[in-house]
DNA sequence: CTAACGTACAACCAAATGGTTGTAGATGAA
DNA sequence: TTCATCTACAACCATTTGGTTGTACGTTAG
């Protein structure tokens, strides 16, 4: 249950890139080649290569052969351990806040700058 | 309500990083001068102070002097931009995952090719 | 005033990132 | 078989990252 940092720090580092985060958007529905992928992007072959690794090392996405093709896909069940990791994360800083505002009614004090 | 890619980037950059997740989770219940949170990570001040420069470029924590200290407090309301931006990705995916289900049901063509 | 403290910032460094090109190996099509 | 395609991977490069040390400056304590 307690979430590995470690796992967290590579999972949120493949997510910090918006043609990542792409790709995994995109191999959710129905799997891609990488070539295919690589059409998409304003990179080279290789680069895009480079991205996906980074995802599967993440867990984010599996690569399977079918033919000279490599198909991505993105796993799924990561998604939703990423999301978990994710909840996990906020739910320790909601606890928090939570606390925080019980700490907060006998100070109403400098905290009343920006509210949105 | 279109999250901006890139300050998705910054905000997972940000959070991709252990002792940065911690000085999150620290200041969110009361302040801490950077020199207090220094004495905390096997690391020198400096190098804390650039973590926390990281942490104020995202938007996740901001500063604010009192005498000679500088003290750090996490803002509330960024971690809910954080969580909403997350959830918003999550989302995505999810919305994602749920056609591809009626999808899978008939054969997925092409037709999916450019989102955005 | 002087000394200690907290901070800012520059310079430097090693390693990682994100990109490129080039080469080579499998595989499918003609 | 031959050729085009898809992939893997190495080498290289520029920039960023994450750390260090050193110096300078404002502020508080004595």
């Amino acid at each position: 249950m307690v979430v590995d940092e470690q796992v967290v720090d590579r999972l949120l580092h493949a997510l910090a890139d918006t043609t990542r985060r792409d790709i995994v958007r995109r191999c959710l529905v129905g799997e891609a080649s990488v070539s295919r992928l690589a059409e998409s992007y304003p990179m080279s072959f290789a680069a895009v290569q480079k991205h996906v690794a980074v995802l599967e090392r993440a867990g984010l996405v599996s690569k399977e052969r079918s033919g000279r093709e490599q198909l991505v896909r993105t796993d799924v069940d990561a998604v939703r351990r990423a999301r978990d990791a994710l909840d996990q994360l906020e739910a320790t800083w909601r606890g928090r806040v939570d606390r925080m505002s019980d700490l907060l009614t006998e100070r109403t004090e400098d905290d009343e700058r920006d509210q949105r």
